[in-house]
DNA sequence: CGGTATCCATTTGGATACTG
DNA sequence: CAGTATCCAAATGGATACCG
């Protein structure tokens, strides 16, 4: 399977088997923020990534532990502390994530903008109830 | 919300949105191969996308359609067609894609490895039971 | 602090059948 | 050809409780 064919859609299933994880919107921020930040803890990765549970995000860090991303490292104190910083591998993910994460940034408006219309021209053809009444404006 | 914030984490709002969309499988999928193959049909798109089903391609279809990547033209013969292309928008998720399509690409190998590694070291801590595992038999 | 275990509602998505 | 509609199994993920 090589990079260099022009037809990119042979790589297919590396593709897919990538995306499933970091194609995940907590992977994605996970690894976003540690690329930037370099080491946190738990909970300061919790703190910073606004509405994912414990659960997630534990099962998030696990995962991108195993694909080799993000290495943990647990300090035998009480209380613990354990912390989180990418691999060598994970940090030659931050490129694309963060060329991603740019794209939204710069382009999240737009996005809001296009949906807004779509909605709008849908709304228009399927009525917006079927109304038997006639007074439409005013 | 400014792009020039070096702290990328005031950006988790547009990100996680735009993440829901675009950091979907099929989505990134639709928009690599639709950016390297220009126009394609329905049947075309989901001969190329492997393991899609039809209600799947369609909803994906319809989001990037209605987040203005994607423009949907069907021309009124018989039998159908419908043809898909990237938007001006949607080209511009270009370069974000093929980033992260070519280091699928180039880096799948080694999470493979990792993840065998991983489990390795999991099945040897927590005693190396062959426990039901997913792909044995068939 | 940094988890794990369990429960359970919601979402996701494949399979199948039907349509213009 | 390019969908839509329906059903239902499986995955997802939040809430909660407890543990080393």
């Amino acid at each position: 399977m090589s990079l260099q064919d022009t037809s990119k859609s042979s790589n297919c299933t590396a593709m897919s088997d990538v995306l499933n994880r970091i194609g995940d919107k907590w992977s994605v921020m996970v690894v976003g923020i540690l690329g930037n930040q370099g080491t946190l803890r738990f909970n300061e990765l919790k703190r910073m990534i606004n509405g994912v549970s414990q659960r997630m995000l534990t099962l998030t860090l696990r995962n991108l532990e195993r694909d080799g991303l993000v290495t943990r490292t647990i300090y035998p104190e009480v209380p613990p502390r354990v912390e989180y910083k990418l691999t060598e591998l994970g940090k030659t993910l931050q490129n694309p994530i963060m060329a991603l994460w740019d794209w939204s940034a710069e382009n999240h408006g737009a996005i809001v903008d296009a949906r807004a219309i779509y909605d709008a021209r849908e709304m228009a053809v399927s009525g917006a109830e079927p109304r038997k009444v006639a007074y439409v404006g005013a």
